[in-house]
DNA sequence: GCTTGGCACTCTGCAGGCCGGAGTGCCAAG
DNA sequence: CTTGGCACTCCGGCCTGCAGAGTGCCAAGC
């Protein structure tokens, strides 16, 4: 086991690394932190550290720099959450507080957590599993021809155009919304199926091929949406990431562009609590020198979504963690409100 | 006025750093491409092509690279659009015919642009301006609680949520649904604000406040929804800028992240035809040294909205004008037959 | 047995100097 | 106007040397 000094070596190599992004010897390391030990004795313990694989130098005679495996042992044991300061607080809520729908609220997330972060921001936009139907309207767009709209409590709007096999008259189709709506509104959307299955007994015979379909689309509606969609932001400050740019720019970038590669980024990530994935804990290959630091956050006490960065896996721990936490915290709240 | 000679010789200067990505010197011009004289007489007429401004060197003894000006008299004068090949059109058609939804269509294009152009590419979301309607509808969520949805002949749909002064009643507001709806239909976006004008004038002195509140939203959101949404993709792309990374890729990244930079630049192209902007043309300094090719699209003989890609200004012109028309032209069919 | 100072060793990064290659500009001849 | 010749310039690569930072190990001290 690592003695109580060497965890404070660790996390005094981690934290210099984080700041000067350079290799980090045992002498600074002494002066920046009084460790009340000589630099011999860090260096006996960096040997040490070395040889469990926290940490490892880019070549003989160069400082140490963190392995995945020592960013994994800071973030779990080392280091809490970094609260924000009460006037970044207030930026957060005043920032939100002027989004005028689903859209704004999630691409001022986005924006907000890249610029407080400086990183690479992703926000999921609330799922539709987890949510419940506001309402669901059927327009009469000609005689067999219809559209469907289903509004979530989220405040998201999904439509399907849909070709009936059959005209139906405005007087069904205001019945069919009618019973439509009484059913399934306030409802889980992993309900409705069994609370509709029976709709079409109550209509006429000639009818019930057109309400079917309907029916059907509605629930296909349901289950495909849930696959997600999302907003990233921030990738500007990609740039900032180290001086050997194109390699390690290019396939973060590419990943990025992948929202298949981000959805089960998120999808990983713990329902609840907040999720570190550091270096090559991504599976994705193009991410290993990333890491990943999501959250879920919903209107109520349920997840419905979630949002996270992504940064270089040297990146302030504490303080972008703290940054996630607080944004997600305030994103619920006015989901929550609206 | 520039001889015919040294025309070709620019033409000559073009391609070979756009192939090459290094200054082109008078032996490798000659020999490359057969312009029958020797060096000498090429020397000669790069220093007056140099003396015009069409090329510079970057330092003395170097070979010359052009300048905008001459990427410029290259575009209008010394470049055709280069067609795409049929294997190429067909990829097109196929990824494009594909799409399920407007989303769906916008984001094939995007990564279909991309993929063609091997740049980043800009895909504007169809304008509601030119657009008519198709739907207007008015649910009740509460007593005073309106949602209204407005669905366009380019598939968009748009939801805002009234708050009504007075609680409004389901006959009532089944009426207006109807008037509205007879009223706009069908219509123009435009036509729109005189054509509903007279409406609260129709119902009880009770309602009118609350049908003008309705009303005003309606053009609202006619107006608001002005301001387009795009899409970028193919970000990754830029790595392949040049060498000199961050200085170059930064800004670039941070103007793509500015949706309102993009839409300038879109909405300073020409409504019909393509239009290239090379360099410093561009307004946005992050985007000096970067070249915008745009174009319109559209379901019918109008442009509804525009598409392009941004590169550096050292790229492909034929090749990259061939993509994009191509596309647009893909993506209008669809569009028409949606 | 841990801690410490000392010391030799290694490696990087930078500055300076050298050289070859590529390209130019100019000139005089065709 | 075109061409070959020629002197000149400048970049980029390469080597060298050197200072600085950091290590590992050892022997002495607490």
């Amino acid at each position: 086991m690592l003695s109580e000094r060497r965890l404070e070596v660790l996390r005094a190599i981690v934290q210099d690394y984080v700041g000067t992004e350079e290799p980090v010897g045992s002498k600074v390391l002494t002066e920046r932190h009084n460790l009340k030990v000589s630099p011999a004795t860090v260096r006996n313990d960096m040997a040490a550290l070395e040889d469990e694989g926290y940490i490892a130098q880019p070549h003989t005679s160069a400082g140490r720099i963190p392995t995945d495996k020592g960013y994994r042992l800071f973030v779990d044991k080392l280091a809490g959450v970094k609260p924000l300061s009460s006037p970044e607080r207030r930026a957060i809520q005043n920032f939100l507080d002027g989004a005028v729908d689903l859209d704004d609220v999630v691409g001022r997330t986005v924006r907000l957590l890249a610029q407080l972060t400086r990183q690479v921001a992703v926000v999921q936009y609330p799922s539709l599993t987890r949510s419940t139907v506001r309402h669901v309207e059927l327009l009469g767009l000609a005689p067999a021809r219809l559209m469907l709209v289903l509004i979530t409590d989220t405040g998201r709007v999904e439509q399907r155009l849909i070709d009936c096999p059959a005209p139906i008259g405005e007087t069904v189709l205001a019945d069919l919304r009618a019973r439509l709506n009484s059913r399934v509104v306030g409802q889980r959307f992993t309900e409705v199926p069994s609370l509709v299955q029976d709709l079409p007994e109550a209509f006429d015979a000639d009818d019930r091929a057109t309400i079917s379909t309907v029916l059907a689309t509605l629930l296909e509606t349901l289950v495909e949406e849930t696959e997600e969609r999302l907003m990233i932001g921030g990738t500007a400050n990609l740039t900032r990431f180290g001086h050997d740019f194109p390699l390690t720019i290019r396939p973060v970038l590419e990943a990025l562009e992948e929202q298949v590669v981000l959805l089960k980024l998120l999808g990983e990530a713990k329902d609840s609590g907040m999720t570190v994935r550091i270096g090559h804990e991504n599976q994705h290959e193009g991410l290993s020198s990333t890491s990943v630091v999501s959250v879920g956050y919903g209107s109520g006490d349920e997840a419905v979504a979630k949002l996270g960065v992504v940064g270089p896996t040297r990146m302030d721990y504490p303080g972008t963690m703290g940054a996630v936490r607080a944004v997600a915290r305030y994103v619920g709240q006015i989901l929550a409100e609206s």
